[in-house]
DNA sequence: TCTTGCGTTCAAAATAACTTGAACTGCTTT
DNA sequence: AAAGCAGTTCAAGTTATTTTGAACGCAAGA
């Protein structure tokens, strides 16, 4: 089972670890600390420290409430939504911003070619790619919506 | 723009090459032959001709039609329904499918647990992942409609 | 105040991914 | 038939990413 997490991250491009420690969490029937993560999963407190960061800033993990330890326990966010949304946020909401930056710099290279059928060739394949971003932005709300029930 | 390819495919999980022969190929305003993406981006013809055939099988590179010579030459696909599509049939469904194999043999598994109240939790979370891969196939056709045009 | 223990950090080690280049296949030309 | 050229393959080398583990900071208990 935490095989399959392991896989599905590996195709978001994230570590595996990370799917080893959400998959570990998803299948418990009650929270784990990192103690228990390092224990269970045989990986090192660093690992586990630094994957469930990552993991928290993604939106898949939360804090347990209530609990008396000194220690802090970990529980898995469940719902898609959140999940997608984490990940659109934290993973592709800076690339595309990147991306977009970077084309503007390309446009103004394109703008000082002399040739003017070459310039026309560019700045016809910048705005193509200009299409593409933008249409990719529109993408992530929809896919969002229609993810989240 | 070579480069604005590049962490373009990185984000999808492909190697830089990619990249780089796709982004050469964009800009370029002729086919150009594996040598010439030898000649111009400095990597091996072991490199390239890997990237061109990973890229001819994801239909994001053609060859180009009506040329005297020997060797082949290669034009880019330019439009976004097509590159989706075909990113989606070789990265994503793949990864679906098994996905949804490995599923089942894990139900089969959690229909062997004791304990009836641990039985009914990991059915509760297998079925919860089953209708995750079941959005996200039904996911595919929208997006890709979408996108294109 | 001192000690104990949870959790973080980061340089170094381990691992995974990509690229190279030399040997090879098959086609063309001489 | 031999030589030449375009392109492929894959083991070995290189580069990039991830994991480790020891040192540290900080807060709570003694």
């Amino acid at each position: 089972m935490v095989d399959f997490f392991v896989d599905g991250v590996k195709v978001l491009g994230l570590p595996r670890s990370l799917g080893e420690i959400y998959g570990l969490l998803f299948v418990s029937t009650n929270p784990l600390s990192l103690d228990d993560l390092v224990l269970y999963l045989g990986i090192s407190k660093g690992s586990a420290s630094q994957g469930l960061r990552t993991l928290r800033t993604l939106g898949a993990v939360r804090e347990a409430s209530g609990n008396d330890d000194r220690r802090t326990y970990y529980e898995p966010a469940v719902d898609l939504k959140r999940l997608v949304g984490g990940f659109i946020r934290e993973q592709v909401r800076p690339h595309l911003d990147s991306g977009k930056t970077k084309l503007q710099t390309i446009a103004e290279t394109a703008k000082l070619c002399d040739d003017p059928l070459e310039r026309e060739f560019f700045t016809d394949r910048i705005e193509r790619l200009e299409s593409w971003m933008k249409r990719g932005g529109q993408m992530l709300p929809i896919l969002q919506k229609l993810l989240g029930q």
